[in-house]
DNA sequence: ACGGTTTACACC
DNA sequence: TGGTGTAAA
């Protein structure tokens, strides 16, 4: 719930722009054929024609209504067009609306701070383009006024038989309230966005214009589609006494039922009988301040900068007899999710030079035969790796994870068979904790990069799998080592088995998914190759540290490591027999990574199939028993061998005071900065501990 | 036995 | 903190 700020004399202009039926003129774009009909966006069209997730409004006319199936909506309407949401991997892609909600946001971002509420709504503050606008040019003083401005629709204005004179002369007033004309010129300035969206994009949208988010939120639904509706300061008690109060923002759910059944609360207005104190008595302090705020039109929230997502997600329910019954199926289906979500995470890497840290998995199941059936499965989540079979791993580790806890102590061992008595009816992956690469990333790469410099580049042979990883995450690729062990290969032979087995179940099972080819999560159908795509860095960046590398330089080539560092190295390297040094190997990776990034706009980073590397969980249960190999295989940067001793463990790991400050000094001043900001926002994850022999191994004394 | 799939956020 | 619940589109 929103902290409602108390601040009665709030002159924000605050604007909410709403696509109209989104989908529908995304796919309407797409297919011009389609303008004007009525036409409704369906996804899988297996089952009663699928169901319905946008309409248009001229098949609103006929009555049809989203969450009707296709049948019905053929029924009310036999003229409709009904078109399917894309397909990838078995499920809804909906990147063709993401793509279309990116266009939208990158216009309606040009006038004020700008939120991106969900895929198809913004909210805009406005006040300093309105503000300079009443400044420099007032509406008052112009003599025309954009045909779309007049169009507004101003709630308590009296328009009678001419309203856009009407609105006209009210936009114009010069003897309005400060507030009001403020209002004016947001409305001036949202016709205009909402024109530039339409001739850019060939979107319509409809617009809110008020003095705070709510309010503008309520008004953009108002007048659809394609129109703007303004709320006057002096419009808001009467607009909220009789407005019922489901309608209100985080109203629609179980408070406003709630404020129904328990206080008889049915408008807005009614709330305004009861005493703040009396509000927070039922529903908390917050929450109670937030309603008696709400009664009065008051909401203090800010419009956040946000043009991108949070967090990407990729989820499928599997209703009813549909539901997931064995862990094979359960894997085949995280696969497909976690290479999409592992695409989307590509995209807004390349895209947005942003990185997640947090791979969370959430299912539901059911428990068909048992006892505490009401016990729900728990999300798992544990830090995030760069990497599509990495991340399809550790999703699979959560998932087992959750289900031994899910159903309790006595899980017989089920690999891959039919189980005892549950389903999985929904699996989701969500990756959270994005951050923008800081500024300095870059540059920190592009000192590792000089730093290499002086090395030549040797040629690589049968490391280079290992070695080739992404160079992203500074966990994993240029400060942490380790921390996610890789499977030795008695077990990797037992998972080849266990992939014969996955093969088996899932024909069973999915007949007709199986069918389609790569779906299985045999070896061999793996790809072989991933593609890594970023953007070159800033060139201006690293000249003013060239000062400090001989500096640099010497530390690492005297570097003869300290004892945990060395400790395992010593383990790795005689588990790795015929490796490189660490710096050798090290070098390798980094300057192919800038030697690419330096070589032009776009670099590829090649690295080869993950199957030989990386296998099964590391979790505790059936292979977490395994011995383990404590595998700093990857990430060796060999930079520094101490500045490798600081930076063993994944950076999620560290707390700042548990590095050496001498080891930090050494850095030039940028870098120490950087290592503090990539430290900064990474806690260790306490829910699933993958890494427990690693950090047992470098950290004795503080972790068990 | 569900419109399905995503996102955000408050709470503890 | 991470995990859960709520709300919304």
């Amino acid at each position: 719930m929103p902290v409602a700020r108390p601040e009665s004399s709030d002159s924000r202009v605050i604007a909410h722009v709403d696509m109209d039926c989104f989908y529908v003129q995304v796919e309407q774009r797409k297919q011009p054929s389609l303008r004007g009909q009525p036409a409704a966006v369906v996804q899988y069209n297996s089952w009663q024609g699928g169901g319905l997730i946008a309409v248009s409004y001229e098949a609103r006319k006929f009555g049809v209504k989203r969450s009707m199936r296709g049948d019905e909506a053929k029924q009310v309407c036999p003229e409709i067009h009904l078109v399917q949401v894309p397909v990838a991997r078995g499920k809804a892609d909906l990147n063709s609306y993401r793509n279309a909600g990116s266009e939208v946001v990158t216009i309606l971002s040009r006038r004020g701070r700008c939120e991106r509420a969900s895929i198809d709504e913004v909210y805009l503050d406005l006040t300093i383009a309105a503000e300079a606008m009443l400044a420099d040019n007032p509406p008052e003083c112009l003599e025309t006024i954009s045909e779309e401005a007049v169009k507004s629709h101003v709630l308590g204005l009296e328009v009678g038989t001419n309203p856009r004179e009407n609105v006209r002369h009210w936009l114009t007033r010069s003897d309005a309230s400060r507030r009001d004309k403020l209002l004016a010129c947001g409305a001036l300035i949202v016709a205009e966005l909402r024109l530039q969206v339409l001739e850019e994009t060939e979107f319509t949208c409809s617009a809110g214009i008020a003095h705070n988010k709510m309010l503008a939120k309520l008004a953009s639904g108002m007048n659809k589609p394609a129109q703007q509706t303004l709320v006057p300061f002096s419009s808001i008690s009467k607009l909220l006494e009789t407005l019922p109060i489901k309608k209100m923002k985080q109203l629609g759910g179980k408070l406003g039922t709630s404020l129904q059944i328990d206080l008889g609360v049915n408008t807005v207005g009614d709330l305004l009988q009861f005493s703040e104190e009396k509000l927070q008595e039922y529903y908390g302090l917050n929450t109670g301040s937030w309603l008696w705020n709400t009664a009065r039109g008051i909401s203090g929230e800010e419009v956040k900068e946000r043009l991108l997502p949070n967090s990407h997600g990729s989820g499928k329910t599997f209703p009813g007899p549909r539901a997931l019954k064995t862990v094979a199926s359960v894997e085949k289906w995280l696969s497909e999710l976690c290479e999409e979500l592992s695409e989307r995470l590509q995209s807004d890497l390349e895209q947005n030079k942003r990185i997640a840290h947090t791979l969370t998995l959430h299912a539901q199941a059911h428990k068909s035969n048992d006892a505490d059936s009401f016990k729900k499965f728990p999300s798992k989540s544990c830090p995030l790796r760069y990497e599509t079979a990495k991340i399809k791993e550790d999703a699979l580790s959560l998932f087992q994870a959750g289900l031994r806890e899910y159903l309790g102590q006595y899980n017989v061992k089920t690999s891959g068979n039919k189980n005892c008595g549950w389903g999985i009816t929904g699996l989701s992956v969500s990756a959270s904790k994005i951050v923008a690469i800081p500024s300095g990333t870059r540059s920190i790469m592009n000192y590792f990069q000089n730093q290499e410099e002086t090395y030549p580049q040797v040629k690589l042979s049968s490391e280079k799998l290992i070695q080739d990883a992404p160079l992203l995450s500074p966990s994993e690729n240029c400060l942490g080592c380790g921390g996610h062990p890789t499977l030795q290969s008695t077990e990797q032979l037992a998972r080849h088995e266990e992939d014969k087995e996955t093969k088996r179940c899932i024909e069973e099972e999915d007949k007709e998914m199986c069918k389609e080819k790569g779906f299985l999560l045999s070896p061999e159908q793996l790809p072989d190759k991933e593609t890594l795509i970023c953007s070159s860095p800033d060139a201006e960046v690293y000249p003013k540290w060239e000062k400090e590398y001989p500096r640099w330089e010497k530390d690492q080539t005297e570097s003869s490591g300290v004892s945990l560092t060395e400790k395992s190295r010593d383990t790795f390297e005689s588990e790795e027999g015929k490796r490189k040094s660490n710096k050798e190997k090290g070098m390798q990776t980094i300057s192919r990574y800038f030697q690419s990034q330096n070589s032009g706009s776009l670099i590829q980073i090649e690295h080869a199939s993950t199957t030989n590397l990386s296998e099964s969980s590391s979790l505790s249960g059936p292979h977490g028993e395994q011995p383990q190999e404590n595998s700093l295989t990857r990430g060796e940067s060999s930079v520094d061998a101490r500045l490798c001793s600081q930076f063993k463990r994944p950076a999620w790991s560290y707390d700042i005071d548990e590095i050496d400050q001498d080891v930090l000094k050494e850095l030039p001043k940028q870098i120490q900065e950087e290592v503090h900001a990539w430290l900064r926002p990474q806690k260790r994850s306490n829910t699933v501990k993958r890494d427990l022999g690693i950090t047992r191994y470098f950290l004795p004394s503080k972790d068990k």
